[in-house]
DNA sequence: CGTGTTTGACCGGCGC
DNA sequence: GCGCCGGTCAAACACG
């Protein structure tokens, strides 16, 4: 038992350099200033690597580091989606931004060490004794100041500081990468709770925890997309701002996009909403919409689908890239071959895209209907809407769904 | 049957 | 050295 354990552990601990572990804490810090307005896109997004531990985010690199120019059709689609953000960072890069929303995530990666301490908004309250984190606070510059969930959308964490000694890395070091997103709004997300973003990986939760000083449970994943693969990730929601989910990427993928999305056959059954929260969990109820909520499957059925269809149509490698890419929109032009061959997808992405994404950034990730979740790709679908009957329903039903009531 | 989720227990790092 | 707490394991169960 220990073997298999201890190995494990030593593969994660061998996982290179290890980046201070990052987690995003803010609203309780000072709200240090954010020095990065002017931080860039990878000029080439579809570059990515094992070292971006697969996640989506990865390519985004330091924002507060690079700045190449995203494409054109990006910052168009950014417009739409949000036209405070455009505003509010008046900056020209700020436009050059792509628009998907994991665009304004920033990204801690092991090795980007940013001196500057930032407040995020992902997470504000760091728990008594909590370990300090920084991160970058960007929607201080980009995001309206109206609190509005597109905010969200921009924010980013990044660095890390320890709370109680510079290297405070919790299990060793262990490189980690945290990203914030928008999450669905507690009121208004799905009855059946709390939705993870896929980033097309297949990945498999083997754990929750209730964290100590925040109200929400953070759930473990593992990539399921290969047996050996030592990738991890946890989602957790932001303690204080229930709109952001706080996803930290853990060791890297030691293996090519997932060919095969066998995965799916579980990952449909995502929400718990039906059986699972009911299943034979002795907590109460409003446990179990917590649990259950919290770790939704980071998969859907809708993701799922453009899972399979992606597999059809790219080879592994672009597949890959694309996935990985997270942001469809932005590659789309970058993918010559899925011009052609994904039309259909790509065609019903950039509708949807459009439609939805302007949705989540007007509505905040709601969960009503957007429409061509079918095609949503990062699954966002999954979690702003994965519920998106059950959301309707509850809407019309005048029931908000609430769930997460008890988040305020 | 294969894969995923749930969940209690265990292990180990870290702070005091 | 002790205790807390986070991370992982693994059995049980659910779904397609």
């Amino acid at each position: 038992m220990c073997s298999r354990y201890m190995l494990k552990r030593m593969e994660n601990y061998n996982q290179g350099d290890l980046a201070d572990i990052i987690r995003a804490t803010g609203g309780a810090n000072p709200p240090a200033e954010t020095p990065t307005p002017e931080w860039q896109f990878p000029d080439n997004p579809m570059a990515f690597s094992a070292e971006d531990f697969g996640d989506p985010f990865a390519h985004l690199g330091d924002p507060l580091i690079h700045a190449p120019p995203p494409p054109p059709l990006l910052s168009e689609f950014y417009h739409a989606g949000n036209s405070n953000l455009g505003q509010k960072i008046s900056l020209d890069d700020e436009m050059k931004r792509p628009p998907n929303i994991f665009s304004r995530m920033l990204q801690i990666s092991p090795t980007a060490k940013l001196p500057i301490p930032l407040s995020s908004p992902c997470d504000s309250s760091p728990a008594a004794g909590a370990p300090m984190l920084v991160a970058s606070d960007h929607h201080a510059l980009i995001s309206p100041s109206n609190g509005s969930r597109g905010r969200c959308l921009i924010e980013s964490s990044l660095q890390i500081s320890s709370p109680r000694n510079a290297g405070i890395r919790r299990r060793k070091s262990q490189a980690k990468k945290v990203v914030c997103i928008p999450a669905p709004a507690p009121a208004n997300s799905r009855p059946s709770g709390e939705i993870v973003p896929s980033d097309l990986w297949a990945w498999r939760k083997y754990g929750q925890k209730p964290i100590k000083g925040s109200p929400y449970p953070r759930g473990y994943y593992r990539c399921s997309s290969s047996k050996g693969c030592s990738a991890r990730k946890q989602v957790e929601r932001s303690r204080t701002d229930p709109n952001m989910l706080v996803i930290t990427y853990t060791s890297e993928h030691n293996h090519p996009w997932p060919t095969q999305r066998n995965a799916l056959a579980g990952s449909t059954r995502s929400q718990p909403s039906k059986t699972s929260a009911t299943k034979t969990s002795p907590k109460s109820k409003d446990e179990q919409k917590e649990t259950s909520a919290e770790t939704a499957a980071p998969s859907s059925t809708n993701s799922a689908a453009v899972k399979e269809e992606v597999d059809q149509e790219f080879d592994n490698k672009m597949a890959a890239e694309f996935d990985d890419g997270f942001s469809q929109q932005s590659y789309k032009p970058a993918l010559p071959e899925s011009n052609q061959n994904e039309d259909s997808f790509f065609a019903g992405l950039g509708e949807i895209e459009a439609d939805s994404l302007d949705l989540l950034f007007t509505q905040g990730f709601d969960g009503r209907d957007h429409g061509g979740k079918g095609l949503d790709p990062f699954g966002f679908y999954d979690w702003v809407g994965n519920n998106t009957a059950a959301a309707a329903a509850a809407a019309s039903s005048g029931g908000a769904g609430g769930e997460d009531e008890r988040d305020s």
